[in-house]
DNA sequence: GATGAATGAGCGTTCATTCAT
DNA sequence: TATGAATGAACGCTCATTCAT
């Protein structure tokens, strides 16, 4: 059982929570540089901006909430998609439609983390997340691909550079699915899956 | 041939490339918020901010310029991997390798192009670029794929799907070369097409 | 009894006064181009112009505000002068002096206001007033107008152009006290209502 | 006969004529700030501001072209209205149905024209036209009243005043004039006309 | 827990004008 | 007569943040 130990308040956690909310709403609209305090005090209905400077340290924290609030959703719901007994073939399979199924249902959410993502900086400059925060996302992956390597079901390629390669596999069927609402999340997380078997077996 | 009608002096064009590539280099090392008219001119060696408005409507236009800049380039200098004769299994090898080799030259110009590419927002917050802004790269990639697969040399997949999914997968190969400069771009590009290659053959 | 259910408080609405102050004093002596917010904040004594940012919209609000504050001020004062019982000639004749007694005590704040009246445009480049804006004085005058031509104390005139023409009239003994600080509103006041009182009388 | 003594070539006073006649539509529709440099150059159809700049001292000289080329033509119009031989009340009468015949035919001009005479300021913030700048016309008119006086026709009214009051009524008429291209200048005038015959005689 | 007031720094853009042909 | 290039100064406005309750 895991014990969020926070000394924050029942409000404070549903004012934060509120804010988080619209801020996502603001980044998948109006892009990061759109998502000023500003516009997400609107759009949360505060009063005004100074409700977000209480709540949150500075805005990179807020953003960096935005970011870990999807990544602590969509880790959970992907791995129940990965059978742990399975092979690394089938496991590899869990991961693309699990992704699939959860870009399909937070459309608007993978939009705003994304948003924060590619654009985030810090005050110096450097961008705050890239390929290196995928680090913990790639062991995972690394982990099943060597497995299927050494079980001989896949086939000899460079293991670390094909979990970048997968990562932004899934990027792209997140872009379709942010970009047209319509779009069939099942049916191109199969198409993707497919893909992504015959792009690593033997 | 093809003759440019500019209706620009010799001096104002030259004036422009090197404003271009003073905000390429800003927008590499500093990201779309931090490029400002401010550090643009402090790193062109201009005196005031002045001087790129004067040759520039705006920002947006400066901004668009630096992807035109760098897409005009790389469009040329990939297609000479590509051969015409050839079929498509190996036009789609020649893509991949091809883009390799761009993206290997120019690294600072593909990281600044992508800050343009993914944060530019117009007034009223929609993006100026987006997929539909690769529709004449699917088209060019859609016909090589369903080329293949009335040959009989490719499976059967959704070719729009699968164009984007190679867009991605480029992407993936330019966020890796950009992240490390040490990255081997001819050999990743060779790890790439054969990853492609088993993609989407039969 | 009215009641001004403002939202502001009144910190707020006291800065907002100093700052429509200093506005007039500015527009007054340096006119509506040159009533910028750097001269106005350091009329104001306020420290920058993000203080009048902070308090205004935008400058149009600002400037509004200065031609709604002197009319808010005007109208009340001249009703003063217009006896409700007497007659259209004896009402026509207190307003009249009614408004030279408001000018000839307002001339900083009437030459200020019409700076704006006069002046202000949108951003389409549309004024913001105009002669439409006058249409509620035209009202009133135009009542007390058409009942003296009832009354067959008036002349058959054309009412709303002998509305329009009272008002440059008075534009005129405005113009006349703001220009020369030593002209005597009473007497020029006597004389302009002469000229109303024979323009108008049958 | 009258001699203009320019040391100007004629192709050069032709540019001077296409830009004051530019500016002036510009001032008539956007207003005296909205009357740049940039905005005229395009409205005359010509290349850069520079042409301006290049025919004209500075902004000052173009605008006050504008009101003095609106000036030069009204007298000798109106003149033409005003009955040498007869008395006062009729030379009077002729002034008001003469500017209203040529405000009539004018509308824009004299738009242009108030928007300059209103606004225009000199660099240390100084009005350049105002009630000093009537002064010719206030002699002449002035002469016609006091003459009228003399001869027992007119009232014992302020001659001063009544000049200023009678170019107000004037600006009324523009006013509406400009206001409402389908106002009858003819008829308006006749209506001033009357108005100010009663408003002066004994 | 929440708020109003205030702020310094920076933004892109526009202005009329000058320099050098 | 005309033009391209360049410029310094100023513009209104927005940003996230801090002070003081």
């Amino acid at each position: 059982m895991r014990v969020t130990t926070s000394n924050r308040s029942i409000t404070a956690e549903a004012r934060r929570r509120q804010i988080v909310a619209a801020a996502m709403a603001v980044l998948a609209e109006d892009g990061l540089a759109g998502a000023s305090f500003a516009r997400i005090a609107e759009r949360a209905g505060v009063a005004s901006t100074r409700m977000i400077s209480y709540h949150f340290a500075d805005r990179d924290e807020l953003m960096r909430e935005v970011v870990s609030t999807v990544m602590g959703e969509a880790g959970p719901h992907i791995e129940q998609f990965v059978p742990v007994e399975a092979g690394p073939a089938a496991q590899l399979r869990g991961l693309v439609l699990g992704s699939a199924d959860y870009y399909g249902g937070h459309r608007r959410d993978i939009a705003a983390a994304e948003e924060v993502w590619n654009g985030l900086r810090d005050a110096a400059g450097r961008r705050v997340y890239g390929l290196h925060s995928h680090e913990l996302e790639f062991d995972i992956v690394g982990q099943i691909l060597r497995a299927g390597q050494e079980l001989g079901e896949f086939r000899d390629f460079d293991v670390r550079f094909m979990c970048v390669t997968l990562r932004h596999m899934l990027d792209g069927l997140a872009a379709v699915l942010v970009a047209d609402p319509a779009a069939d999340a099942e049916a191109l997380g199969a198409e993707l899956a497919a893909t992504v078997e015959r792009a690593t077996r033997r």
